[in-house]
DNA sequence: ACCTGAACACCGTTCAAGT
DNA sequence: ACCTGAACACCGTTCAAGT
């Protein structure tokens, strides 16, 4: 969205000068520093370390911490679309498996995706009209395919969000422990449902665990939640006028 | 989980003394604070200045800012649980609406509810049970059931939280002109189906908006939701084993 | 144009000391 | 038991100054 990155260089910087500073550089590094140290732990300055630079000068080629990560999202975000495909279901298996991929190769950006307005620096038109091409060849027309869309974008993302949820800062073994006790200990006169459940559900759903989709993905759930969807708008679909 | 609030109360405080500080006061404290200001400008420091109390108060009834942000979610997404119904269908739908209306009242904790796993201060087991029941009652069983569970979950999170993520900070009016632009310069040429369907989309559909649900709540797209999540759990019910 | 160096106005959290 | 007062080790961001 307009910013200095976008400003005509006219430097006189030699070609040879590989090492300067310049804002896809500095995403790549964030994302790196991210994949390593997590989202809690990361910071400008500790960027501006990892890139033997000061603070300040990350600032001229980024506005704010909010737009570095909003930026850093877009990245890895990027080029989600599937190709064309026959039958428009497929086509959102895809994309809602793409998507799944793409979180999990740098988990601990889950949450900064429901966190900003702003994730917008990508605002992918290609990908708008793809999702709609493929919805109206399902049959939605005018403000129901608006809707349908709508409901794409959100299950795309709920799915993903929950299951890399950041577990609490390393260390904090009191937690899974207590969690793990309090997931152990459920009663089972009061809740018998839970109870006989338990031994699939503990550390394997979500509210019973205390291990993230890092450590222990819910493939199989994934795939319920994919199908819930796919069905439910084809449903929706024939229900159309 | 056990921390310095369940320790037997033995001072001597005479019951007249209705201005001591506790966990209860500060949970709501912090959330009027969350309301009144936003998530961004919440702080510790600030919080405690508003009860006029040293900051170093609150951590003697808190364990940290983030375990005092999960008691506030926790607090604002207690009693969810709709009361029995005779249609397992129209038991989800209620909790569905239920979770949006219980955020739509606290709209700045939604970046909130995915960004930590342990959100489990609350860990209702009657909530799960009540899950569970009904979706058993629908026709799941087995690890079927827990799939269906955890779908349900993600469902409930997905488009609420991306409805209220919360807008830039206030002032960045250059953000939302810059919005605004982008979104009316969609090329007819290379975008139809987006440039054709852009009246009802702008501002009024995920990644094409400037303000978020507090302000242009999606109320069509999120009944579509709802009946998508619904008729696809039912598909999914019938085709069981 | 791009970066340094230093500063400003904050943070969350800890801890000795008071009562 | 509960809170004060002060300190520690950080933050994001701005800005004059250098090159």
């Amino acid at each position: 969205m307009m910013d200095q990155a976008d400003r005509p260089r006219r430097g006189r910087r030699a070609a040879g000068a590989t090492n300067a500073l310049n804002r896809d550089k500095i995403v790549l590094a964030a994302l790196a520093l991210l994949d390593e140290r997590g989202l809690a732990a990361f910071s400008v300055r500790d960027l501006a370390k990892a890139m033997g630079v000061f603070p300040a000068a990350i600032y001229w080629h980024v506005p704010s911490r909010n737009q570095l990560l909003a930026a850093i999202v877009a990245h890895v975000l990027r080029d989600l679309a599937p190709p064309p495909m026959k039958d428009w279901r497929d086509w959102l298996r895809a994309l809602f498996r793409r998507y799944r991929a793409a979180v999990r190769a740098h988990p601990t950006i889950a949450p900064l995706i429901g966190a900003q307005l702003v994730s917008n620096t990508g605002l992918d038109f290609a990908m708008i009209e793809a999702v709609l091409r493929v919805l109206s060849g399902a049959g939605f027309e005018g403000q129901r395919l608006v809707d349908a869309f709508n409901v794409v974008t959100a299950a795309q993302v709920g799915f993903v969000t929950l299951e890399f949820a950041p577990p609490p800062p390393e260390g904090a073994d009191e937690w899974v422990d207590g969690m793990r006790a309090l997931v152990g200990s459920v009663p089972a006169g009061d809740y018998p449902m839970l109870a006989a459940h338990m031994p699939r559900m503990h550390n394997r759903s979500f509210t019973l665990r205390w291990q993230n989709g890092t450590v222990v993905p819910l493939d199989s759930s994934f795939e319920a939640y994919v199908e819930t969807v796919v069905a439910g708008l084809e449903r929706l679909a024939q229900r159309g006028a």
